[in-house]
DNA sequence: GCCATGTTTTGACAAGTCGTCATTTTTCGG
DNA sequence: CCGAAAAATGACGACTTGTCAAAACATGGC
């Protein structure tokens, strides 16, 4: 039991060598600076021994996208905890989503990596389950904030739309502003000269626009977020900000 | 010269059937479906040709960007050209990017692709200012809508914030939705049925939320975007949907 | 301590790719 | 038809990924 057990942890260990070593590496190079003869001599393998963990590199790659993922989903269930009306705890799901991208980069950057088709093609589809359910658990904890806003009346959503179908819209609209963040460097030559602030400000026209009170006219959510930052996430807001 | 042009031309149409042919490897295996040696050896040229058209793998890539992004202005311009208020001229321009990436999805993808830094970064100067170029022309067609909103009193936007900010807003939101869309088989299991309609609906959320008038509670958009459609769009309409 | 058996690790290897560049072929004015 | 300049060629070096037969190691019975 014991030495199976000994044994096993090893193992582990090992995987999360290998995956300590590859998030820069990937990073660094994108697809291709992640590079399985430089893997196994780092860390004094042989190739063969890494590819008994990791089948091929997508699947190093999904591997940290996961992670990456349940890094969020723990970022997201303490913002989801925020004792507030429902527009402030979707305010703090804000908060934190900001916070983790201004504070793991690349933990986002491996985000992007992963949506590729060509990369997600080749994995594996135990990995690709396991990548699902923890994106699923982000998406409900955010749609939950939304039928408890429904359910407490701060909001109505138009006849026939689901709650999924704002959070699609509020997902893609950090997501992509991420997305062209990371790649453009033209933003600030085109005009928006602080685009975390720009997208704070879309994201209250968006949920204005849907009417949920108290509307951002009518409640001071900068000062709520700054709340948040303090007492939910005051070692992070201090690495960032400090 | 005649025969120099005769040269240029030959030159040209060779540069054309290289991304003509990069264009489907592309798509299909992602980067590395674009073979060099394959797309030498069909088209019958040498390797060595080949690269005195193009240096390496990634400026093929980024040529297909701005041709992608030159046909995307081509739609917007016609867009933008509607005859009607200035929330109608930019329900044009909805329509014409859903109808960009329903009619050419291959088009979106190759625009992900290049959104990677490790492909980005080895590209040329010279093509990369070509693509900001490029991408500059689209954002400038649509803020020079939000300033003809603004000027005719249509829409106000608060203090400090640039029509910029808005537009990369919306093009987050659109770049955002074609991203997870594109990749995310799981959509329509998270309660997303009609993606497109749900993107319309959260870009007209965003807007009524900034108080562009008419909002779509006081005005039937759908019925417009039907009108443009088949106005300003006929052909590429009974393409998708015919 | 020692052998037999099963498991893990190893690294040489096959297959494939990118980008180069010395050599060959083509072009074209005189 | 010649000879110089321009263009095209493809063998080559350098590097990758993923495999697999062989070697090293662990384990348990005696």
């Amino acid at each position: 039991m014991e030495t199976l057990t000994r044994k096993q942890r090893e193992l582990k260990q090992r995987e999360a060598d290998i995956l300590a070593l590859s998030r820069p590496m990937l990073i660094e190079g994108g697809y291709h600076g992640l590079n399985m003869d430089r893997i196994a001599a780092e860390l004094e393998y042989s190739k063969g021994t890494i590819y008994k963990h990791f089948s091929c590199k997508e699947e190093i790659i999904i591997a940290l996208a996961i992670e990456t993922q349940e890094k969020r989903s723990e970022f997201f269930s303490r913002a989801a905890a925020f004792q507030g009306s429902s527009r402030e705890r979707l305010t703090a799901i804000g908060v934190a989503c900001e916070l983790f991208v201004r504070l793991f980069p690349d933990h986002f950057a491996v985000e992007q990596i992963i949506n590729s088709r060509s990369i997600w093609e080749k994995t594996s589809l135990d990995r690709r389950k396991l990548m699902q359910v923890a994106e699923g658990k982000c998406m409900h904890m955010v749609s939950g904030i939304v039928r408890d806003g429904i359910a407490h009346g701060d909001v109505a959503l138009p006849d026939g739309t689901t709650p999924e179908e704002l959070v699609f819209g509020l997902w893609s609209l950090t997501f992509g502003a991420y997305s062209i963040l990371s790649t453009g460097e033209s933003l600030a030559n085109l005009g928006v000269k602080d685009p975390f602030a720009s997208i704070r400000t879309n994201v209250h026209h968006m949920l204005n626009g849907i009417g949920w009170r108290p509307l951002s006219t009518e409640h001071d959510y900068n000062a709520v977020a700054q709340r948040i930052s303090e007492e939910i996430f005051a070692a992070e807001f201090q690495l960032v900000f400090g």
